[in-house]
RNA sequence: GGGGCAUUAGCUCAGGUGGUUAGAGCGCAGUCCUGAUAAGACUGAGGUCCCUGGUUCGAGUCCAGGAUGCCCCA
């Protein structure tokens, strides 16, 4: 026995365990890259994960999907490394320590101590890491954990450190605002998703209309032409506290403004006033009048007097700029700007050089100028004050309240303030240019990820603010003299130990706070003490260092760098467009000026049954082991690959998962099995049985060749792609064709007892076929292919690789394909199908043979292919003739229309003319000119001149035939029953039934046996008369008595054609 | 508020470059097959291709606007 027996009936999680031993006793993974070792580099960077939490469906979706090129490269002879790692800093982490420790601020923290915090921190990552790689494990995702790049090692610090250093030499790195939300009464910045926990609706603040007067000057004398009252811009504000901090208006440059003149004054006399036109009546009350209009192009560059003066610069006159975020909706038109106090404001000031001016501390007391009489009051509670002295100056124009949404603290709730905090920024902006261009190189799936969501995120790109007042994460290597702020950045441990008047540092030291805090050196300029500054990294940084900071380059493995610098493939869910996809490219682009990536898959969201997102709170997850375990790997593999445009986002539950294992997964096991068992019986073995030449193998066999062949050459090129589904689609459709067509027609094949050249053919094209499956599926379902492999292969022959894994990736050869015989048999498809439903149609079943089948086709090509499928109509229809008439207008109307693929072009709005002329001609001459088609002949119609090419010819039935169409193509069955035919269909259905009864007796297949058939009517008589040696080679019977079964026999009653008949079998 | 995506059969989803009668799986109804057999095959019913307008001889497909849902960022 060749092969060991495949049963039908499978548990493939069990199976799939049996697969991971094997892997892990044989050390596959590590030889699939070791035997590869000459072959070319395909570079795969893994972009990790933390394991501070359980990994979700979610995470085994990016997870088979990081797996599956991979695969396909190592197959296609490529060596491709992929080396693992966790991704361990950040707040995330530090806000599930913190909850753990009850602890609820940053003051906390340091009262608990960084470095108990930081070994908290550094406990929390590793938690669940054996969630993830048993996970990992099982699901067949392939990655070198064994030595894992961990972005908390002092190698990946060091390697971090390089990188900033290289940025500040190019002059990357400077100090500037950054605005973060705020809370004072805690003294810590909230992330966004705390923000969000804190908004409320109904938040009562001032609502106030306050007037700035324009500075007199050639420009402003140009806009605002003669006129002899003093004129003001008009702004309005919630925030009554930000405005001593104004040192800017902003308006929309496409925008009309107006200049509107009233009795505005402080006594009551004449100012004019300048706003948006379409916002006048909302803002304006009372009498006025519109005395002139301005386009807002024209107030940039207005200067204007701030409202106070004791915070902004001596002298300082605020500026006019343009921002496209001015809104006419609401407001004036003309935007208050406190870039101190709004992330908008600031990065208008940024770009416009307006000063960042305080007035607020960073516990929200109001700065003390000196001599302003709300300072140090509590910053909301100086809006009062600070309205009420505007109106005592006539800057005020009204005054009010609103209720809108305002943000609060979600732990204490204070009122949140957006407040510029000084932060370390890498210069992207410099870059910009250069960002889009080298994104053009990059392969987006899908590709309206790389111009639209990422695209756009480059397009409005601004500078990476890199530093955060935090404890676990990457020390930001920069050490500021505390006597002339002198700045040293360090690059490499090697660099920091060689400083002169070093303290605080031994060579054995965690890079982390607060060990690393301690370090000082000397100034070399004025010997002052040169401190860290306080911050850490954005944890983003530690990824996009990842592929310079995996191999802790340049200090260690600069070759291994060299070679896999830049990725060929990355893959990870569309939330990292503005994540590790971004900082990737931004830090590559930097430092390289090139991409970090060549081809990147972005994936969208995995939502539940209902499409809804699944959250612990909703308690809808669906948790990956419940799946695996019962479905299997491979089924949830698939299931990924072939549900949805990977891009898209994905309803996900255990059914569908279920389902694929129905539609797939088993039917292609029972194809296997199937071929195990017969080649089992009739030991055939591919080695030792001559493979008849493909000339001599018959039709089908052929087909299934050159089908193959069509299949490996789809596969390859949609996996070159990067179109995973498109290749397991086409996949599916073989696999269906296979066992659907190939199989069920073939099954005769297999089993009858001659071993001629014939059965070997089909052997060794099913053969053939199976193992170029099992090589096409390694990549996508690796526990299936192997398992085939394995059994069909391996065991086979000693110079045969030993997994599925390590052999090479099938290739096209052309010389076996045919296009004729594929498009053969894809007609005999589609006319079996026809008749089928013309059969279905007229009631009469495929057991009774009948005695024709007419065929009209209109091509000569599908007329030569009718020829040679004419079998396979025959035994697949179960008639005695197939024929192919030229005429079909006794039982079908003829349609005639313009093909519009070819006239659409050529004719243009001519097309209607013909169309009409078309519909008018009488049967007569639509006979005549489809005939004209049919001879493939050239005619004019409506005055043009049409070949056979431009127009279509098809058919719908006359009433009383019995006739299918589809499309181009039409049968029709002769529904009339002889006696000859009657009888031999009772024949076959006593086979049938006998067949049956040779089951329910436990006989094999092989078993020869004594038939019984008695009963009354004499339908079962005549067809045993004519076709007894029929039923007796169908049913293996030695002999059929027509007597009561004896006393050994297996028997049963049925009926048969109105008669009842008993019937038995019994074993000779 | 900005950007991106989605909306196609009861459900889950496919539908290069515009082209004739819009497909698959599941479910449903019916039938068949019977040496893959607690499997399998086929047929059928089922569609306002989200809405409105535009471009075009022709729009599920291109353009504009809108609706709903999701994602990212404010």
């Amino acid at each position: 026995m060749p092969f060991s027996p495949v049963s039908s009936k499978v548990s493939f999680p069990d199976m799939e365990r049996d697969v991971l031993q094997f892997w892990k006793d044989k050390d596959i993974f590590r030889r699939s890259m070791k035997e590869r070792e000459n072959g070319p580099i395909f570079t795969f960077f893994e972009g990790p994960p933390t394991a501070n939490g359980a990994p979700g469906v979610h995470h085994v979706l990016a997870r088979v999907f990081k797996d599956v090129i991979p695969r396909f490269k190592t197959m296609q002879g490529y060596q491709v490394p992929r080396k693992g790692g966790w991704d361990t800093h950040g707040l995330p982490v530090e806000l599930a320590v913190e909850a753990e420790l009850n602890l609820t601020s940053k003051r906390d923290i340091e009262a608990y101590g960084i470095a108990k915090f930081n070994e908290k921190c550094k406990e929390s990552v590793f938690r669940y890491v054996q969630d993830w790689e048993s996970l990992s494990e099982r699901i067949a995702f392939w990655v070198d954990m064994d030595d894992p790049y961990v972005t908390y090692s002092n190698e990946y610090i060091e390697s971090g450190w390089w990188i900033f250093s290289q940025l500040w030499d190019k002059d990357l790195i400077y100090q500037g605002y950054r605005v973060t939300p705020h809370c004072p009464r805690c003294v810590t910045s909230l992330s966004s998703h705390e923000v969000a926990l804190g908004y409320k609706d109904d938040a009562e603040d001032p609502s106030v209309h306050i007037k700035f007067r324009i500075q007199d000057s050639e420009t402003a004398q140009k806009v605002l032409g003669e006129g002899g009252s003093p004129a003001y811009l008009l702004a309005w504000t919630t925030t009554p506290w930000t405005l001593p901090g104004n040192t800017g208006l902003a308006v929309a440059v496409g925008a009309r403004y107006v200049i509107a003149e009233g009795p505005w004054g402080k006594d009551g006399g004449t100012e004019r006033l300048i706003l948006a036109d379409a916002l006048t009546d909302q803002a304006l009350e009372g009498d006025y009048k519109i005395v002139g209009e301005i386009s807002g192009r024209e107030l940039v560059g207005l200067t204007y007097e701030p409202l106070f003066d004791y915070a902004v610069p001596d002298g300082y006159a605020g500026k006019v700029v343009a921002a496209d975020f001015v809104l006419l909706t609401e407001g004036t038109g003309i935007v208050h700007i406190a870039p101190a106090y709004g992330a908008e404001d600031l990065s208008v000031g940024n770009a416009e050089g307006l000063p960042v001016v305080h007035t607020v501390n960073i516990d929200g007391a109001v700065t003390d100028y000196g001599g302003v009489p709300w300072a140090g009051k509590f910053f909301k509670d100086a809006d009062p004050d600070i309205t009420a002295d505007l109106d005592e100056r006539g800057l005020l124009l009204k005054g009010g309240t609103i209720t809108h949404t305002y943000p609060f603290c979600w732990r204490c709730d204070a009122p949140l303030l957006y407040y510029a905090k000084e932060s370390w920024y890498i210069r992207t902006t410099a870059f910009k240019d250069r960002l889009i261009s080298a994104n053009r190189e990059i392969g987006w799936v899908p590709e309206h990820i790389g111009e639209g969501r990422f695209g756009e995120w480059l397009q409005n790109n601004v500078d990476w603010a890199l530093s955060r007042e935090r404890y676990w994460g990457t020390p930001i290597p920069l050490w500021l003299c505390d006597g002339c702020g002198d700045p040293t950045p360090i690059g490499s441990i090697e660099q920091l130990a060689g400083q002169a008047g070093l303290a605080g540092y031994t060579s054995d030291m965690d890079l982390h706070r607060p060990f690393i805090d301690d370090v000082t050196f000397s100034c070399g300029s004025c010997g002052g003490t040169k401190r860290r500054i306080p911050e850490v990294m954005d944890a983003w940084y530690d990824s996009g260092a990842m592929p310079v900071a995996q191999w802790h380059y340049p200090f260690e493995n600069t070759d291994v760098f060299e070679q896999q610098q830049m990725a060929d493939y990355i893959c990870e869910g569309v939330d990292q467009t503005r994540g590790w996809f971004y900082t990737l490219h931004a830090l590559a682009v930097l430092l390289f000026d090139r991409p970090a990536y060549k081809n990147v898959l972005s994936l969208g969201h995995i939502l539940d049954e209902a499409g809804e997102k699944m959250s612990k709170s909703r308690g809808n997850v669906v948790e990956p082991w419940d799946i695996l375990e019962a479905r299997g790997a491979d089924a949830l593999r698939w299931y990924m690959y072939t549900a949805s445009t990977p891009g898209n986002a994905r309803r996900f539950s255990a059914n569908l998962v279920g389902d694929t294992v129905r539609r797939f997964l088993l039917p292609l096991w029972n194809t296997y099995s199937f071929f195990v068992t017969y080649a089992n019986v009739d030991g055939f073995d591919p080695a030792s049985t001559p493979a008849p030449s493909l000339a001599d193998r018959p039709l089908l066999d052929r087909w299934l060749v050159s089908r193959l062949q069509g299949l490996i050459g789809s596969v390859t090129d949609a996996m070159d792609r990067y179109e995973v589904m498109e290749a397991t689609h086409a996949i599916e459709s073989f696999v269906d064709e296979l066992s659907t067509w190939y199989v069920r027609r073939n099954r005769r094949r297999f089993w009858k007892s001659d071993n001629d050249t014939d059965k070997a053919a089909a052997y060794h094209t099913l053969y053939e076929a199976l193992t170029t499956i099992s090589r096409l599926l390694a990549p996508f379902t690796p526990f299936v292919a192997e398992h085939m492999h394995r059994n069909l292969v391996s065991t086979l022959a000693d110079d045969e690789p030993e997994s599925v894994h390590l052999a090479e990736w099938p290739t096209v050869d052309d010389t076996l394909r045919d296009e004729t015989i594929e498009a053969d048999v894809r007609l005999a498809m589609r006319l079996s199908s026809l008749g089928r439903a013309v059969r279905g149609r007229a009631q009469i079943k495929v057991r009774q043979p009948l005695q024709e089948m007419l065929v009209m086709l209109p091509g000569r090509a599908d007329r030569e292919s009718l020829a040679r499928i004419e079998d396979q109509l025959l035994e697949e229809l179960n008639v005695k003739a197939v024929r192919a008439v030229d005429d079909e207008s006794a039982f079908l109307s003829v349609r005639v229309r313009p093909n519009l693929q070819n006239l659409g072009r050529r004719l243009g709005g001519d097309l209607p003319k013909l169309t009409a002329h078309i519909e008018g001609l009488s049967d007569a001459e639509l006979n005549t000119v489809a005939a004209r088609v049919r001879d493939e002949q050239s005619q004019e119609l409506a005055g043009f001149d049409l070949s056979h090419e431009d127009l279509l010819v098809d058919t719908s039935d006359r009433d009383g035939f019995i006739s299918g169409a589809e499309g181009i193509h039409t049968v029709a069955l002769n529904t009339e029953i002889t006696t000859q035919l009657e009888r031999e269909g009772l024949a076959r259905e006593l086979v049938r039934h006998l067949q049956e009864l040779r089951r329910t007796a436990g006989l094999d297949v092989s078993d020869r046996i004594t038939a019984y058939v008695s009963g009354d009517g004499d339908g079962v008589a005549g067809a045993l008369s004519d076709f007894g040696d029929y039923v007796r080679q169908e049913t293996l019977s030695v002999d059929i008595l027509q007597t009561a079964p004896g006393d050994g026999a297996t028997t049963n009653t049925v009926k048969l054609d109105e008669a009842t008949v008993t019937i038995g079998v019994e074993r000779v």
